[in-house]
DNA sequence: GCATTATTTTAATCCAGATTAAAATTCTTC
DNA sequence: GAAGAATTTTAATCTGGATTAAAATAATGC
């Protein structure tokens, strides 16, 4: 049960090549990115990424999978530490904008899905799906509890997890951006949760 | 000045293999995408393709070229027809989901803007950085008139074009969906820009 | 119907970048 | 400091899919 920092060198030089092949892929784009790009990033030679992983798509397929469990530790925390639906869902949106933007980043954003082979995909599929569902589950805990106006919330998740899926691709580690970000985001998609003056500016067309 | 609509056999046929090419890349990704994937959907042979264009880049270059117009469309009329800075913003989500889901779509998402040749590369990053400060001056204008409360435009931007630019990725096609997307989203991404509780829930942390 | 042009296919190349095997280096342990 | 394991490199191959050239088919105007 001891097994949370990764510990071995191997485990840890895997870790380095995993955030560096999802900065290659945020900004070159999966095809733009060669393995010698990513083994550059980590001062290596395109065949030494082999020791720690099968084949390049292995190496995407375990980018997804790092992203799902950073994105699932942030929905954690959320659920833990939330008091009603909507303090929950903010909460899970700044808790993930700071780990994509901070210390848990860079985060690849899962472009090239269907690049994997059968199993991997249906893995990370599986696992994007999950995600989804909980994320819809705790807008409808909001709506039941009052704190969130009735939705559509397989929409309204659709918009808030798109806004948060994209980060990686404007955000290329600034500090300072890191900041604004984490203080607009919440705000920006978490006020349009409540309100109901939802109406308005919707009348004519 | 009587150029609209696509006139000559070539140039329908030139729209029809963009919309195909942006269905692929939308959906396999741009290295998961063959030629001969674009081409099966027209009909054709892979090879067919270099009569209209000169190459894979080029193809991917003229997606996001017509992604822009997309975009600037829906900007247009939203600035032409919108009354106060928040209606106008309203207006051009809603325009600009309408559009991607329906007769202009499908749109390319812009994921592979490295892989382009520096010229085009340039050309693409300039019309997508126009449409953000586009979008951006429609928010201080909103900021100005009152209409939309005090906020970072830049982070703001960035969070409703993401939600906006994820679209192409969940949505393939179903009608159904596209009438829940047309509501949801301006809803959603709207209200947060004019209620004034944006502080609620962000005391602790 | 024939000549010309437009469009597509067939059948090769061609190549960047993935992959592999063996050798070289570095690290560990005793 | 030598044996063995861990890590990386060098130097090839290997390959899918892009690209090309020439031939075949379809469309159009006369």
């Amino acid at each position: 049960m001891g097994e949370n920092a990764a510990e071995t060198r191997w485990e840890l030089q895997k870790d380095r090549m995993l955030r560096a092949a999802a900065q290659c892929f945020n900004q070159k784009g999966y095809s733009g990115s060669s393995l010698k790009d990513v083994a550059n990033i980590l001062g290596l030679t395109d065949a030494a990424l082999y020791y720690y992983v099968k084949n390049k798509e292995e190496l995407v397929y375990l980018c997804y999978v790092r992203a799902g469990e950073v994105g699932q530790e942030s929905m954690d925390r959320a659920v833990a530490e939330g008091s009603c639906g909507l303090d929950t869902v903010t909460r899970y949106i700044r808790y993930h904008v700071e780990a994509m933007t901070g210390e848990r980043g860079p985060v690849a954003i899962l472009s090239e899905i269907p690049s994997l082979q059968p199993e991997h995909r249906e893995e990370v599929l599986q696992i994007s799906r999950d995600h989804g569902t909980r994320f819809e589950a705790l807008l409808e805990r909001g709506i039941e509890d009052g704190s969130i106006a009735p939705c559509d919330v397989r929409m309204t998740g659709n918009a808030i997890m798109g806004a948060l899926n994209w980060v990686p691709k404007w955000f290329h580690g600034d500090a300072d951006v890191a900041e604004n970000v984490i203080r607009e985001f919440p705000k920006i998609l978490g006020a349009g949760l409540t309100t109901t003056d939802r109406q308005q500016s919707q009348e004519n067309l």
